[in-house]
DNA sequence: GCCGTTTTCGGCCCGACTGTTTTCAGTCG
């Protein structure tokens, strides 16, 4: 074969590029969009939805996968995708979105962000008004010329300009979880207030407890609709009700732009309703095919056999049942493999609840940046049936953050002494988040933190080194035998700051190996480590504490969202060191490798 | 565009609500 040697001596080697999971998924909607746009047929239009689904929730990086041929090993990705998804990956561009973007105006994808506008109306829109941009729309919406075109008419006018303040206002943002649960639940408990109510529950992402959230479904049951309906449309804090049907309200509350969607079924209904309006959907899609495959239909409604009949279903358990599956738990409903590990009897049974969390770690006081005393901060975890609670001051390199200098620090002790001795039923525990210094070193002697219960060792300056630094940083912190857990360790603010990079498949890696456990930060807008590195971290072994990160009082309920994101990342109880006694807590710290 | 212990072709989840129509298309979840 001596064509063989016509090939460059240099093998043509693509480097990967920092093309991340986000970038793709965008991509994939976009072309998604497009092709819409084009009226193309909606199955092919789904099959890039449902991959930007699975590309956005892999709970690896992209990298590997490219580079081993392995895309088409992923559910919903076959060839003619995994091309594309390695060309992007691999060059940062890709060539089909560019044909597809030729075709419009640039300004014509955004238009498909207002609410209640889609494709279809986009494209109607730019072919006979030409309309291509916000701007236009606004500009066509108030010059009466929208109602002219046929399936528009005056209302769509103002809804649409409605739909762009508001747009203008949100910009799309999803509200954290943590700042929505508070509402989500006090709307509910005025819901389940109302007439005849039997049930009522949070669906949707608030119930799945994804780190942040669109929107708030709440699903009840009474035998009338209409009373509960209005008790959403009344509440207080609504700006407007959006709509009003039969057995269903959407209303848009003051706070935040927060839009709350009300259904009300008769009882027999609930189980499935409240399992629907739960998804998520692509979780939902595997379940109704797999109920296609038995001769059931699922739906909102219930389990219908082919022949019409339906079949009861009381608790959502019993949709799993009739499937021979076990019950998946709203957190795992992301089509990550819960289905397949629940139909073969392989979920996890034991899966971290917050009554199996024996003491919170991770509490700040007024001896630095807390707003509550220490004695405030214990009685407060008292109140909560906490056990115990670590005391976690900023060393003293955070001077932004009123550090502790070591004789602080000794100071501190005498008052701890003080406190539990005269505190019944909860222990504060001696701990420090002791900063991580640029080159890996921690902010204290050896000789101090040795004498401490609790050693968390956390990055808050110098974010911007690059990903080679930021990893090595992060392993020599580890290889220092007392640091005892790695603080938020990407750093990430949901929102507003991304995360350092950082290759955590090494940090987590280092973890297992020096027995270094991993915090699951539960501050709503840190959620570090998130749910997909949780996943990961539990597969290697690492072990994890669930944490508050509080700065007052109240913010030790922030232990709720560490668990919810430890849930999401299947970890269980026996994964957790702070399901321990105090005692066996410390003693666990320690065990260091 | 994906997928297949019936299939490499012909399927692909399903219903509520709104605004426009006069029986339905578009959007949303």
């Amino acid at each position: 074969m001596p064509g063989h040697y016509l090939l460059p001596v240099t093998p043509d080697v693509t480097i990967p590029t920092a093309v991340d999971k986000a970038t793709v998924a965008q991509v994939l909607r976009d072309i998604s969009l497009l092709l819409q746009l084009q009226g193309e047929s909606g199955f092919r239009v789904r099959a890039y939805d449902m991959a930007a689904d699975r590309i956005a929730g892999l709970p690896q990086e992209l990298g590997p996968l490219v580079a081993e041929g392995r895309l088409e090993s992923l559910p919903g990705i076959g060839r003619a995708l995994a091309e594309k998804i390695s060309e992007l990956v691999s060059t940062g561009r890709l060539g089909y979105l560019e044909e597809l973007r030729a075709q419009f105006p640039p300004g014509l994808l955004e238009l498909t962000q207002l609410p209640d506008v889609g494709p279809k109306k986009v494209a109607t829109l730019w072919r006979e008004l030409q309309v291509s941009s916000i701007e236009e729309l606004e500009r066509a919406c108030r010059e009466g010329r929208v109602r002219q075109v046929r399936g528009f008419g005056a209302k769509s006018e103002a809804k649409m300009l409605e739909g762009i303040a508001l747009y203008r206002r949100a910009r799309g943002e999803r509200k954290l979880l943590g700042e929505v649960l508070p509402v989500a639940t006090a709307l509910l408990e005025r819901v389940k207030a109302a007439p005849g109510v039997v049930r009522a529950s949070l669906g949707g992402s608030v119930r799945r407890q994804a780190e942040t959230v669109a929107d708030v479904d709440i699903i009840a049951s009474a035998p009338e609709a209409e009373p509960v309906l209005d008790a959403l449309a009344n509440a207080p804090g609504v700006a407007a009700v959006l709509g009003k049907g039969e057995s269903k309200c959407s209303v848009r509350l003051e706070a935040g732009d927060l839009q709350v969607d009300l259904r009300v079924l008769p009882d027999e209904d609930f189980a499935t309703a409240l399992h629907h309006f739960t998804g998520s959907k692509a979780h939902h899609i595997r379940l109704r095919n797999l109920g296609q495959e038995r001769g059931l239909k699922i739906s909102e409604w219930g389990v219908h056999r082919d022949d019409g009949t339906k079949v009861p279903v009381t608790e959502e358990s019993g949709i799993y049942a009739l499937l021979d599956m076990q019950y998946v738990p709203p957190e795992l409903r992301e089509d990550n493999g819960e289905v397949e590990a629940a139909r073969a009897g392989q979920l996890p049974q034991d899966l971290l609840t917050l009554e199996d969390v024996q003491g919170a770690v991770h509490a700040h006081s007024t001896w630095s940046d807390g707003r509550n005393s220490l004695e405030e901060m214990a009685l407060a975890a008292r109140a909560l049936g906490l056990k115990y609670l670590t005391i976690t001051e900023h060393s003293e390199a955070a001077i932004y953050a009123g550090g502790l200098k070591v004789d602080d620090l000794k100071r501190q002790w005498e008052e701890i002494d003080r406190i539990n001795a005269a505190v019944s039923g909860v222990r504060l525990l001696k701990g420090i988040e002791v900063d991580i210094l640029e080159s890996g070193a921690l902010d204290y002697a050896d000789s101090v933190l040795e004498q401490l219960e609790v050693v968390i060792g956390s990055i808050h300056v110098r974010h911007g080194m690059d990903e080679d630094q930021m990893t090595r940083r992060l392993l020599a912190a580890m290889d220092n035998p007392c640091l005892q857990i790695l603080g938020h360790p990407t750093g990430r603010l949901i929102n507003s700051r991304e995360p350092y990079p950082v290759r955590m498949d090494e940090v987590l890696e280092r973890a297992a190996e020096r027995g270094v456990a991993v915090e699951v930060n539960g501050k709503p807008a840190r959620l570090d480590i998130k749910a997909e590195y949780v996943r990961q971290a539990v597969k290697q072994g690492v072990r994890l504490v669930v944490s508050c990160d509080a700065h007052q009082k109240e913010d030790l309920r922030n232990l709720a969202f560490a668990v919810a994101t430890a849930r999401r990342g299947w970890a269980r109880k026996g994964d957790v060191l702070n399901t321990l006694p105090a005692d066996r807590f410390v003693t666990a710290l320690r065990e260091r490798r």
